[in-house]
DNA sequence: CTTGATAGTTAAGCGGGCTGAAATATAAAG
DNA sequence: CTTTATATTTCAGCCCGCTTAACTATCAAG
């Protein structure tokens, strides 16, 4: 009989953030962004193309705050902006080629520690494991949509 | 057969950073924190009591940024600075309890979604996840010691 | 006691992000 | 056409954290 989950939960996540936290700060660091910036980085690529308004609001920022960031990342080539033709008030806000490169190199600096953890673990457990996140990431899926 | 291990990892990473950084960042904010103030209260906390160079190096900055961050934390009541009596040129740092009820909440913060995804699962499921979360935290555990 | 190494602090300067307020452009309503 | 609302941008001013460099305090070796 495994501890009760809420239990686990915790300390499984102050290990997560521990070492994702780090090595995420680091990574900012060495390519010189923001965290505000990556931050950006991952809203885009999540809500796939938003407005300016909006991706303030997903980060708790004023719109003026967000439109300044955006600049930032156009400047380095990793987002677009481009009106909406329905409504020209409206931006589109997508992410270039290199700022999904950035995002998925973030998240490999992120979760690398992982990776050497789980291929220590023995096959069958590796089994396990996969089977119980799988859980997880549906019901996660289940309740964004 | 779930998927393998490794893509199963990814994809849940994704799932957590998003959600963890989002709400880490809405802490930070509400409570007038900078991250890297949480981060140093983090590795702090973690790291029991330490020196300020260790702490710069721990974070990846100058032991002058390290001292001036301290300062901060200090200031705010949330971190202890004494001296090592064997050596006085080397320092102590603690955290005070207010810097350790921060680093709870910011715990908190991260990782509510995760309890509320949690209790809608059934008790079955439940027990498998812990199980094999428990397996992973062993496993880290024993690599870092 | 002097020399040199080590740990930490302080100060100046730089760039970053945030806010509030003003400005611009577009759309919708009367 | 005028008025009002909405989306975004720009600007000034502020605070923050970082770095380099200079400085202080302490220790250890000869």
């Amino acid at each position: 009989m495994s501890p009760p989950l809420n239990q686990t939960l915790h300390e499984w996540m102050r290990v997560v953030m521990r070492h994702s936290m780090r090595n995420f700060m680091l990574y900012a660091k060495e390519k010189n962004h923001s965290l505000a910036q990556l931050n950006a980085l991952l809203r885009i690529h999540h809500k796939g193309t938003c407005g300016i308004t909006d991706l303030g609001e997903e980060m708790g920022v004023t719109s003026a705050a967000a439109s300044q960031l955006l600049e930032k990342l156009v400047q380095q080539g990793l987002a677009l902006r481009t009106e909406d033709p329905s409504d020209r008030r409206n931006k589109r806000v997508v992410l270039t080629p290199a700022g999904e490169q950035i995002v998925r190199e973030g998240m490999a600096a992120r979760q690398g520690w992982l990776e050497e953890l789980a291929e220590r673990l023995p096959p069958a457990e590796q089994e396990q494991v996969s089977a119980a996140l799988q859980i997880l990431i549906q019901k996660a899926n289940q309740l964004e949509s």
